[in-house]
DNA sequence: ACCCAGGGTCATA
DNA sequence: TATGACCATGGG
């Protein structure tokens, strides 16, 4: 599959980001404070609420097991208890284990910081348990690399927008938006932010399009 | 009682 | 390349 092709135009994709932002405003994202922090949400978000993270992350802090020595030393047991809320306990606590390992053998994150994007995103994508939305979060949001993250919630209302089919590959999704907007890390910061923010207050609570800040656009009635 | 949530891995064909 | 099983809690 061809993945630098043209698949939106520029203006369509800023009118929808305009819509978006009006109707909710900036988001101010990630919900962290630390690199750190938002790298080990992105691995707890996976397929998860956010709700339930901030449970297991308030958890892990409380215990003081909130830094890349403090997890590696902890007992699986122990973390997986810690974690609990944001659910598959089991594999995350492995997956956190997987990534703290790869953070110290790497020099930590100020030496991942050299590395241009590409090579960064290699590097993360060859951790077991990052995946590709999962690496572009820690790309925007812990890096600041112009990387546009493609999660369900993407999908969805781009093709109900019914300027996607769905079904495209993610590679295909993220190069047709970084190909349209060119790199712009504050744009695909807010952009995805407001996207998530449209499915939490509105798609997810709302079957209809009827009030949808985009439903003009939308052609695409669930 | 059901459905799904800011996915990823692994086995199979 | 493309499906399907599996992981698991919590809120609607």
């Amino acid at each position: 599959m061809d993945i630098n092709k043209v698949i939106f135009n520029k203006s369509d994709l800023m009118m929808v980001f305009q819509s978006l932002l009006d109707a909710y405003g900036p988001q101010d994202w990630w919900p962290g404070e630390t690199a750190f922090e938002v790298m080990i949400g992105a691995i707890l978000t996976q397929n998860t609420a956010w709700s339930n993270v901030e449970k297991a992350i308030g958890n892990l802090k409380q215990a003081d097991i909130f830094s890349e020595t403090a997890l590696l030393d902890s007992s699986h047991d122990e973390v997986a208890q810690l974690i609990r809320p944001s659910g598959y306990f089991n594999i995350k606590t492995d997956r956190l284990k997987q990534f703290c390992g790869f953070l110290q053998q790497q020099g930590g994150e100020n030496a991942l910081r050299e590395l241009d994007t590409l090579k960064l995103r290699k590097l993360l994508l060859s951790v077991k348990g990052v995946g590709p939305e999962t690496a572009d979060d820690m790309l925007l949001y812990a890096f600041q690399r112009p990387v546009f993250v493609i999660d369900a919630y993407t999908r969805r209302l781009f093709s109900r927008l019914g300027m996607v089919t769905g079904d495209e590959s993610y590679e295909v999704l993220r190069a047709g938006f970084e190909l349209a907007l060119g790199p712009d890390t504050e744009l695909f910061n807010e952009y995805h932010a407001l996207i998530v923010c449209h499915a939490k207050n509105f798609c997810n609570t709302k079957p209809k399009c009827s009030g949808c800040p985009v439903a003009n656009r939308c052609t695409i009635p669930e």
